[in-house]
DNA sequence: GGACTTTCCAGACGGTGTACCGAAAGGATC
DNA sequence: GATCCTTTCGGTACACCGTCTGGAAAGTCC
């Protein structure tokens, strides 16, 4: 099997097409069942513990007859991934009459909640798996700023860019308390004895003074766990701002600020 | 060793403390040359082929070796990581007189930068390790929003987003590549035997409506491989924009465009 | 020269992904 | 109903991984 024929082989599972032919011996295992219960493991105890021997004992089959299904281990996260997007993607296009800003804050929200539920798809460092729901997905976040008077280069790339803040920002966020979990101890815990060694032994207030100054004036104070998600909120209010500060200067504006 | 002790352990290790009594035998490599070689190994091959085997075999010196100057491969990856932002760190902090605007920018073109010479850093999903030259990163983005005339939280926030939109595009644009040299074809062969592959059997226009006009208007064209910068100066040049709408509008503002 | 301290490193252990290949099971054809 | 054909099943095996163990080696200190 070349290349060609294993990209082949990988676009087909990934959109379904020559699923069985009726003829052999019938698969004990669905491909659904397959990518659920690799998601079920995922959810549960990270992309790290995603093993196939793991997903095999818990469908009660053999390791091998997983390959059936699925190429490879990478294979089967791709399915996984591509799987997972499909639950938003079911009301992520902009609606009609809707601002393209609600649209873009709702969409946010939305790939926001989504790594919420699936911390595992921030893991994989590879770009996302060309699927049908990942594509999806990239097509409703394109289609909110095709027509608000942008070049085209300029709305793919506020696109692109507007996902790749909404995931940034998840992968800082949701990493420590992935961490916490992977450790075993509590989220508070952790902190509290990292700080406790931390702050005092290594820290040197003179050689960091921009952060001993914002921690003194409370910039690192949070109300709550949820402030977490405040975080998201500003930083995709002012990148929107920005975008519509070009929409309404005719489309390349430098906007305010210094040159 | 509980928990504390490792931590400690894992601590001194980054911050360079406890480094030789002088008794006993000495060390036949110093912990600059395992995290010399560590980097290199993870420039030319990348994180999955940095194997503590193949790091002693480079340094013609025995596995366990390691284990003396490095408490594990995640530590070693945490050290590589902590050196490497050594190299941005000397010139990252605004200068004198310079407008937070072009400080900014400044250090996320540094930011990309560095992650095109390590794109490794970008592969370990966990938060960055919590070494002297992270923290020195750290702060210079910290000083950038810190007397601007954002509320203590909003320069906090401010910062930390702007990190995470370079890191964010910065995956994006880099895992394409990745990928390409991890399966031995280059770029611009490996697009093209996907796009031939792709577009014709899997891609449905009617489905992907968006994706298909920006596509047809040019929006995906890309000039030269350079142009992937692009997408990052445009995305910063938005986000700082809509910051200065915010510190202009005292603080909070909404902004322009819709609710 | 001994005592002490630290590093070195071969070997082993349990884990991983997955190639191999005969056995098993159902449909298609006679 | 017997046979062939096609497909899946899954035990075994291999290479590789991180790292624990523990005795040997190589320095400093008294």
């Amino acid at each position: 099997m070349d290349d060609q024929a294993r990209l082949e082989h990988h676009l087909d599972l990934l959109w379904g097409h020559g699923t069985g032919s009726g003829r052999g011996r019938p698969a004990r295992t669905s491909r659904e069942q397959v990518v659920a219960a690799g998601i079920a493991r995922a959810d549960a105890e990270g992309l790290a513990d995603l093993s196939m021997r793991a997903v095999a004992a818990d469908l009660g089959v053999g390791v091998m007859s997983l390959y059936t299904h699925v190429e490879s281990r990478d294979g089967l996260v791709a399915l996984m991934t591509d799987h997972a997007f499909a639950e938003i993607t079911g009301d992520l296009h902009p609606h009609a009459g809707e601002h393209w800003r609600d649209a873009a804050a709702r969409q946010a929200r939305a790939l926001w909640d989504l790594y919420g539920r699936h911390p595992w798809i921030l893991d994989h460092g590879s770009r996302l798996p060309m699927g049908p729901h990942v594509l999806a997905m990239e097509d409703a976040f394109f289609a909110v700023f095709l027509d608000i008077g942008l070049a085209p280069v300029e709305s793919a790339n506020a696109a692109i860019a507007l996902r790749s803040l909404v995931t940034g920002i998840a992968r800082d966020s949701r990493s420590e308390q992935d961490e916490a979990r992977r450790t075993g101890v509590g989220l508070d815990d952790h902190w509290r004895s990292v700080n406790a060694v931390f702050w005092g032994r290594y820290f040197d207030e003179r050689r960091y003074p921009a952060m001993t100054r914002l921690w003194y004036a409370g910039g690192f104070d949070r109300d709550d766990v949820l402030e977490e998600q405040g975080i998201l909120e500003r930083a995709v209010g002012a990148y929107l701002d920005g975008i519509a500060v070009r929409v309404h200067s005719g489309g390349s504006g430098q906007g305010t600020g210094g040159a």
